[in-house]
DNA sequence: AAGTGGACCTGCTAGC
DNA sequence: TGCTAGCAGGTCCACT
């Protein structure tokens, strides 16, 4: 489910609230994608910090060290107080005085990595090789044309290998490609400086507008106050296949490309 | 080295 | 109604 607007949004319901509380307990469910880790000591009667956003992780600061979330497939945090007994696929809860963050994951795909660090330990490690923010200034059409260049796969495969831009999964990687009217298709080498300068703007306003929008909810994606996305409800292509494109008057395909369901409006979205 | 395909795990839906 | 195959928002790893 999450990509960057989902996990952004999520950040934005719980920052603020979850800010200087102290750390009264730790639950630990199901195994999930990593392990936690051993935090030389305790995690109980730290404070948390700040919590910030790198691609799709969540890094939870605490007084000493902190937490790397991720949400993988299926995962959501919620925090307040009114979390009653763990069910089934509450893997984790993170309990402080103002209430208890927990994350529900049904597909475990997701992790909580306790690191001493961002910049070092188990965090660095995940989150080395991760490309730049969209968001970050760096991010435009000369970067992104540069990194396409050296690249043959297929333009949506580069978006979503995340180590060119961060952030954009399967949903925004189609929503993109249609802004720009690029064909998913097209080998990434064979973009053009002006047709890179589009795509990275498009990347850079279709998260944007998903974050505005709260995200995607197509199962159960849920922010840490519970409430659900909208931007699906405005997706121009992404679980279309078949129906009218929104543009002109070709229908919405949906193609395999690397395992991954492509959807693309072969009308508007040329090669 | 870059590109490809499989693995991880569970739940839901469409179709028979 | 009940079963089954197929599919799902991500990422790592092994292999070519």
């Amino acid at each position: 489910m999450p990509e960057l607007p989902e996990v952004e949004v999520t950040r934005q319901s719980f920052a603020e609230r979850i800010r200087g509380a102290r750390v009264t307990a730790v639950r630990v469910g199901k195994p999930l994608r990593w392990p936690l880790g051993r935090p030389p000591e305790s995690l109980v009667g730290r404070t948390v910090g700040d919590v910030v956003r790198r691609g799709k992780y969540l890094w939870i600061e605490l007084d000493r060290g902190g937490l790397l979330v991720h949400l993988g497939m299926s995962g959501s945090l919620a925090f307040g107080s009114g979390c009653g007994a763990p069910g089934p696929h509450d893997h984790f809860d993170l309990v402080t005085a103002r209430g208890t963050l927990r994350l529900t994951d049904p597909r475990r795909f997701g992790a909580v990595v306790w690191s001493p660090s961002l910049d070092a330990g188990a965090a660095a490690k995940l989150l080395a090789g991760l490309g730049l923010e969209p968001f970050d200034p760096r991010f435009d059409g000369a970067h992104l044309h540069a990194a396409l260049r050296r690249r043959r796969v297929a333009v949506k495969t580069a978006l979503l290998g995340g180590d060119i831009v961060v952030g954009a999964g399967n949903i925004y990687a189609c929503e993109a490609l249609f802004e720009a009217g690029i064909d998913p298709r097209t080998r990434s080498d064979r973009i053009s400086r002006p047709r890179a300068e589009r795509l990275a703007a498009a990347v850079r306003t279709t998260l944007a507008r998903a974050v505005e929008l709260g995200g995607s909810t197509l199962r159960n994606y849920r922010d840490a106050s519970g409430a659900a996305g909208r931007f699906q409800l405005q997706a121009r292509v992404y679980g279309r296949a078949g129906q009218p494109c929104v543009r002109c008057d070709g229908t919405v395909r949906r193609i395999v490309q690397g395992a991954r369901a492509t959807f693309f409006c072969p009308g508007c979205q040329r090669r």
